[in-house]
DNA sequence: GTTGCAGCATTTTTT
DNA sequence: ATGCTGCAAC
């Protein structure tokens, strides 16, 4: 019997056992193509991981065969690690195809495509959308373009490549057609790649066949759009399968261009076999009977759990008032025995969240809100990456001018004077222009271990000003970003400027989690966030606020809109595994939005809901309050773009006293980290922090986003 | 150049 | 409700 089941145990491995058999069934499945239509809550990410776990230790599927897509970063790291946590003895070089759409089209573009084809050398680096709005104004002054509604650019023209018109009042036409094809001509010359270039180029130059896997498995099908759709195409070959995981009940991102459509045209062009997981783990019979009824087809999805407590409908004056009772309400939860992080208040617009920033931060609730921050926010990173992008680069004379004539780390010349040096005249003298130029040349002597001499190859110094008093915060976050290049660089076996080349480009389509060690750090506090930016995560207790019509929903325009503010509030609803609040006010903040329930909340059958009045305060309360959280509202955005850097760093005590040796002051400190607890500090510089825990060993950590509490 | 009016949006966001 | 902006009239 033992040894029946020792073979047994090593037939099945234990992510196989652990699935129940529809998720069985998805793994094991040989069909050329398979559409897994996984519905909320069943265990989506579990199958995916096991498939791939299952393909290589069970078909010896070399990871070099195998593209695994997902559209975020967060997704791709989690499979990248999950992964890595089966075979260790793997790193980023042998799965370089597991990431998202953008870094697998880009390591594809840099190494097997031929990109000369399209005129681009192997150097190309890619553009941010910031890099592109810089490059269009530049354009529009050089060429005096006439554009209309120019502080909305990013979005006209995004519109009109798809072909739609932002502003139907138009009477003539501006000049955006010249405007983008210029844009275009000039990415080219600069040698450089916006977001939707790296899969349209990645596609165009795939359909020949140069590399074709064995395996496409695809994360959150559903968000797929077009282009996205015929990259998978161009890369499939004969031999390759394909398996695609999504659910069509959470389509909520159309308006950027996900395909309504995508599932009927996948198992259309691939005569793909089509399975369903129904069954949802996560929430309670009566919350998932809720949400059902916002599903235009909810027969498949099937719960698991007891009926749970009803969903709580609560009506409340305006959100001010909300905010407080909110805040009381966090506090019975926690007192009762819930975490922080077991609680999460959804809402349909960002600015829903500055009332309850506000009152969660004076009533003492540890929060967080998620707000996506990127590389720019941190104006010094954002310059140095401009410099490192036109070192590169060379033919990327946008980067070049944004690092030269920077206001505050430039060096001082004027648009004229640049051009002049751009043309090669003489009489105008920039040693970071020489030192950018001459950049590819001396790096060829280098090494990643030498990547410390770029500060002072760029003379870093004199651009930061030693006597500002945020020079050592300002040369902190270089040398951090450098340390974090050099891993990078070591990880995946590259030279100097071929590392470099890959890290400044890593560094575009990450953003600042490049070397954000906090990203998904279970802190204990309450999130707030959108409703969008709630897909895949759950919570025990969930408050969707402000179901009020032209709030949630939205005013739409049709009922295909319509339709999408269901699936949204579909998915919110199915983030709460035991409890469910949804409030709604007499008299919201925004004028066109209606006061009183949405009909969303009378949609919900009546037998699953308990209502409940919240006491209104007095009206002379209310408007103080308003008035005074309005007031702080105001304050903070007019702080805001003085903010020299992410907040954090500033609470911190940062060595202060002397040079380099200025670290004994914090040696020994007791500290508690968020993540591993207690420890006592070992070492501090500029930019990092190591600390030592029981039971973790020493961690090092970069100051930019390491929540330590000085105890 | 200035002014008043009409028309429209007011939202979600990854890479 | 309010704010932006294109547009036409001055």
């Amino acid at each position: 019997m033992m040894e029946q089941q020792a073979v047994k145990s090593l037939k099945q491995p234990e992510f196989i056992q652990q699935l129940n058999g529809y998720q069985k069934e998805a793994v094991f499945d040989e069909s050329r193509a398979l559409l897994v239509n996984a519905h909320v809550g069943s265990g989506k990410t579990t199958v995916l991981i096991a498939k791939v776990l299952y393909l290589s230790l069970e078909k010896d599927v070399d990871f070099r065969d195998m593209v695994v897509l997902t559209f975020t970063n967060k997704a791709a790291d989690e499979m990248k690690e999950r992964i890595k946590k089966h075979f260790p003895e793997l790193n980023d070089n042998d799965i370089p195809y597991v990431g998202t759409f953008h870094s697998v089209a880009k390591t594809l573009l840099s190494t097997v495509l031929a990109v000369e084809d399209l005129g681009f050398t192997k150097e190309f680096t890619i553009m941010d959308p910031d890099e592109m709005l810089e490059m269009a104004n530049r354009l529009i002054i050089e060429k005096r373009y006439r554009i209309k509604y120019q502080n909305k650019l990013l979005t006209r023209i995004e519109e009109y490549k798809k072909g739609k018109k932002l502003y139907s009042n138009m009477k003539y036409e501006d000049d955006i057609e010249r405007l983008w094809d210029d844009i275009e001509a000039l990415k080219r010359t600069q040698n450089k790649m916006d977001f939707d270039d790296l899969i349209e180029h990645a596609t165009l130059l795939l359909k020949d066949g140069t590399f074709q896997p064995k395996w496409i498995i695809v994360d959150e099908f559903q968000d797929c759009d077009e282009a996205q759709l015929e990259f998978i195409k161009a890369m499939c070959g004969a031999d390759t399968k394909l398996f695609v995981v999504g659910d069509p009940n959470q389509i909520i991102y159309t308006w950027r261009g996900s395909d309504r459509e995508v599932f009927a045209k996948f198992k259309a062009h691939f005569d793909a076999k089509e399975m369903t997981l129904p069954i949802n783990y996560r929430s309670t019979a009566t919350i998932l009977d809720a949400a059902k009824t916002f599903l235009s087809d909810s027969s498949k999805l099937e719960g698991m759990r007891d009926q749970g407590s009803k969903i709580k409908v609560k009506h409340h004056y305006n959100p001010f008032q909300e905010a407080h009772y909110l805040a009381d309400e966090i506090k019975n939860l926690v007192r009762s025995g819930l975490a922080y992080n077991d609680i999460a208040v959804l809402y349909r617009t960002k600015r829903q969240a500055a009332v309850l920033e506000d009152v969660l931060e004076r009533e003492g609730i540890p929060f967080e809100v998620s707000v996506k921050k990127s590389l720019k926010d941190v104006p010094v990173l954002s310059w140095f990456l401009s410099v490192l992008k036109a070192a590169v680069n060379e033919k990327d004379e946008n980067n070049m001018i944004a690092a030269l004539m920077h206001r505050e780390f430039g060096d001082d010349v004027t648009y004229s004077e640049v051009k002049r040096l751009l043309k090669g005249e003489s009489g105008v003298v920039s040693t970071l222009f020489d030192r950018i130029k001459d950049f590819r040349h001396w790096a060829r002597r280098k090494t990643p271990d030498d990547i410390g001499e770029l500060y002072d190859y760029f003379a870093l110094d004199d651009h930061l000003s030693p006597t500002s008093a945020s020079y050592e915060a300002h040369k902190g976050f270089i040398l951090d970003f450098l340390n974090k290049a050099k891993e990078f660089m070591e990880e995946k076996k590259l030279g100097l400027y071929e590392g470099l080349l890959d890290f400044v480009n890593s560094s575009t389509l990450y953003g600042l989690s490049v070397f954000d060690e906090t990203a998904d750090l279970e802190d204990n506090s309450v999130k707030l966030m959108t409703l969008h930016a709630c897909k895949g995560l759950e919570f025990k207790k969930v408050f969707i606020i402000g179901a009020n019509d032209g709030l949630l929903p939205l005013r739409t325009k049709n009922l295909d809109e319509y339709e999408e503010e269901k699936r949204l509030f579909f998915v919110g609803m199915t983030r709460a595994k035991d409890d469910l609040e949804i409030s709604y006010y007499t008299k919201p903040s925004e004028p066109w939005v209606t006061g009183g329930p949405s009909t969303f909340l009378s949609m919900i059958p009546e037998h699953l809901i308990e209502r409940e009045e919240v006491e209104t305060a007095g009206e002379v309360d209310l408007k103080d309050l308003a008035r005074k959280i309005v007031e702080r509202m105001e304050q903070k955005e007019v702080q805001q773009p003085d903010a020299e850097a992410p907040v954090r760093v500033e609470a911190e005590p940062v060595a202060d006293d002397g040079d380099d040796a200025g670290a004994e002051a914090s040696d020994g400190q007791l500290v508690r980290h968020p993540k591993y607890g207690e420890g006592v500090i070992e070492k501090e510089d500029e930019a990092t922090i190591t600390v030592k825990f029981e039971g973790y060993g020493s961690k090092t950590f970069s100051k930019l986003f390491v929540r330590l509490e000085y105890l």
